[in-house]
DNA sequence: TTATTACATGATAATTCTTATAAATAATTC
DNA sequence: GAATTATTTATAAGAATTATCATGTAATAA
């Protein structure tokens, strides 16, 4: 299922003018794989065993690349790097304050307040954000 | 009415053990007259006629106080700096995708996502973040 | 008031994340 | 297969933020 995903990535991008290479399969693979919203030098280390010489720009140029593509995307949160995620299914993310972690959290979708913005603000909306921010359960085992 | 809002943020700080510095006072009259979502660079510049001897760090080291204490919050977007909002009703942000502006948008609140997130992941939710994407009207008005 | 303590500031260095550059390499097209 | 174009790699450069530390200033205690 997973596997399904990326191979439509794959073909997406068989469409754009953008070649496919090892680099690029190796980084698909692990964001569609992992699911885990890594950062880019998250993706380096992983796939520093398979590609010894890879550079980070080669992360980040390629980053940028699925991001334009729209298959990859680019979440910012505080904490000064930015996490990247594969596009799939609609949902949005919960965030540990204490340690960090992300767990996906499926929800209908915000729809009408982006008809709402749109009437009050006069913008032609595109799209939303939304996070939440809590204390996970280790978490809050932990500071018991 | 801003200005009431920067007594309560000044009160605020008189019950914790910050001290009140005109430096600091001028960052919180600054965030509260413009409401504006300055980065950090934006208020440096702004107080540098004020205080031409103040440091980048000071702003910085201050904003991050003012965060800790609860009465600004930092924003995160893709662009690489962060921006800085004063903490007073409860609204979300609408940001031109083209120009950059930010436009402030009242909505009731998503209480109930955080409600329905506590309930699905086991966190302890304590906040959430929200943002709507678009373009606005002025850009609107530039591509035709 | 004076001494002491604790916190703030300012200048600068250091760190970190990300992007730009340029040469080498690989893939695609004709 | 030769020419063209995209990609990788290594490194340098850039920008935002944080750390350091000496100095300065305000609060507290005697």
């Amino acid at each position: 299922m997973a596997n399904g995903h990326l191979q439509e990535a794959v073909s997406t991008l068989k469409n754009t003018k953008v070649r496919m290479t090892p680099q690029r399969h190796a980084i698909l693979e692990y964001l569609y794989e992992t699911m885990n919203h890594p950062t880019a030098d998250d993706i380096y280390k992983a796939l520093e065993s398979k590609f010894p010489n890879m550079s980070v720009a080669t992360v980040y140029n390629n980053l940028r690349v699925f991001k334009n593509v729209g298959i990859v995307k680019e979440l910012t949160y505080g904490d000064s790097s930015s996490r990247f995620d594969c596009v799939t299914t609609e949902h949005y993310h919960i965030i540990c304050s204490d340690c960090g972690k992300i767990v996906d959290f499926h929800y209908p979708g915000l729809d009408e307040v982006e008809t709402l913005a749109e009437q009050v603000t006069g913008f032609q909306v595109h799209d939303h954000r939304m996070e939440i921010y809590g204390t996970c359960q280790d978490c809050k085992m932990v500071s018991h």
